[in-house]
DNA sequence: CCTCAGTTTTGAAGGGTTCAAAATAATGGC
DNA sequence: GCCATTATTTTGAACCCTTCAAAACTGAGG
């Protein structure tokens, strides 16, 4: 057996029609050790392993995989867009007003209630996005600010 | 009775502890024909009525009006930050997903519902904030894309 | 009317992101 | 395994939105 061992990034490439390059597979890794990162944050987790990789590359590799639906961009106010491998389920998040750490939450009440506004001004509604606003455990405790 | 006619902007602004100045009336009266607008579009609309302003002006009214609560940003992932005036309410937004156009929408059931997640991973909530997404009367009846 | 602090003007820089042409590398077929 | 094809990446630059800074100005109180 001479032929690739782990794989499994590059399995969830193909599958989803794009080609297994080593900057894709190292997005990938970067984007699963580091969740909410942006794309500097994961360039600079890309570069550790693959010192050549250019930034523009990583925006290239992080729109290819939201754009084959293996990656969700979420963009804050204030802050750059950050991206994770958490899709398919519509989870919500929750940001550090402080620091602007992200932490996932799950859908309030059951399936999802915030999908059914009152009244859309004649606006045809696809989607229901929830950000949190709040401190973060660190920030919570840390001293003033 | 040779003082101020008009005047409610500027007394919004005098209450609010701001000197009230032609720019900060201007702009007040942009968002009031204008809400949701970016700070191109107030400065566009601004100029018309005083063309010597500075977009760095509007910039700076715009963040002096928010700094003392007269208005609200709101920063739609792809959108510049929007300004409207309707404050202290919590209501929501829902974004035309192709045009841009925000449209307000009362927060869905009643109070506050989307304010309590399930878990918060820790973090200590403030404020939640709502974004629908989807299609505006007219780009839903629009051609292609 | 004058003074002083708050605002605006003017000019420039910054961060984050996207664009474009040329070089490179991953597939599928031979 | 080697080639040709086409997608990706590199390289270098530009873009938009926003903020910064010093100097000129103006509103509000005395």
């Amino acid at each position: 057996m001479t032929t690739t061992r782990p794989g499994t990034e590059r399995d969830l490439l193909r599958s989803a029609g794009l080609r297994a390059t080593e900057q894709r597979v190292a997005v990938l890794r970067a984007l699963e050790s580091n969740p909410h990162a942006d794309a500097q944050g994961v360039f600079d987790v890309v570069r550790s392993e693959l010192p050549d990789t250019s930034l523009q590359a990583v925006y290239g590799v992080l729109s290819a995989l939201t754009d084959a639906g293996l990656a969700r961009r979420i963009e804050p106010a204030g802050s750059p867009a950050r991206y994770e491998l958490r899709v398919g389920d519509n989870h919500h998040h929750i940001v550090c007003s402080r620091c602007g750490a992200i932490g996932d939450v799950d859908c309030a009440v059951g399936a999802a209630p915030c999908l059914t506004p009152a009244e859309t001004s004649g606006f045809t509604l696809t989607t229901a996005e929830v950000t949190y606003w709040g401190l973060c455990p660190d920030c919570a405790t840390a001293p003033l600010g």
